[in-house]
DNA sequence: CTTGACTCTATAGTTACTATATGTTTTATA
DNA sequence: TATAAAACATATAGTAACTATAGAGTCAAG
């Protein structure tokens, strides 16, 4: 298939798609005569694993490294589970910061009084103090 | 003061000042004899504004419309206080978000059987699928 | 044989900084 | 006073993961 039809069924634009060949994330695929891109259900597949790396956001870095442990099925899987783990503390890093985040965001919301003047607001007092 | 002393008072870095100058996020300050910028407490209090927004993630366009807000004391708070909202449902969404990926993600590091090889990885099994 | 859809490469823009190169000014020391 | 070190100046490039654009080539249908 073309990169137009991968691009559909696998919900990646076409710039993203080439910009992943270009980052070394999904091999060069072959050429038609006329050099457009051709791509085999392997590929498709490639991308899907990306894309489901993505939807955790794990960079693509790391998805580089997961691909390549992929490519070694005989290796212990430990440094997988590292980079598991560690994806899982930034995650809860981030949930804390936003918790926090909320909750300061909320009482200022709630300080505002809305229908007075910006002289008055109580958000633009917390943002200053 | 210098930029040298705005900045260790401050906890931002030289060239961040200077980008929030550029930006303009920061008024452009006095200059000394030999170009050097001059900062007052004035400024270093729309330095301080402007680190608390960023610490509540509020992005820099929107902080130059709250500056540019707060200027203006006797008009309606209204759009601070949609701004604020709207910064809260984002924070709200990625919360969501996070929630989802780190289920997902605690999921996939119970599943690796560890000391086993990546061939029976549930891990790259998982994203695989 | 031409039109339109699709594809190609290369390049610039996005956000909020950080880092670097190169040059000038000020301050401290010999 | 000479000079060396520290602080400052501007301009430019790099970061992450794309997205958008420009300008040109390819292909299928009418």
């Amino acid at each position: 298939m073309k990169i137009g039809e991968l691009s559909k069924t696998s919900g990646c634009s076409i710039q993203t798609i080439r910009y992943y060949e270009k980052e070394g994330l999904l091999a060069d695929p072959e050429r038609s005569e006329g050099n457009f891109r051709l791509y085999s259900n392997k590929a498709m597949k490639e991308l899907e694993f990306i894309k489901h790396c993505r939807s955790l956001d794990i960079p693509l870095a790391n998805i580089k490294r997961l691909i390549e442990l992929k490519n070694k099925p005989e290796e212990s899987c430990l440094s997988v589970n590292i980079l598991i783990e560690q994806q899982l503390t930034l995650v809860n890093k981030r949930m804390k910061e936003l918790k926090a985040l909320k909750k300061e965001l909320q009482q200022m919301a709630s300080t505002c009084g809305s229908g007075s003047t910006i002289e008055t607001c109580g958000i633009i007092k917390s943002l200053d103090s």
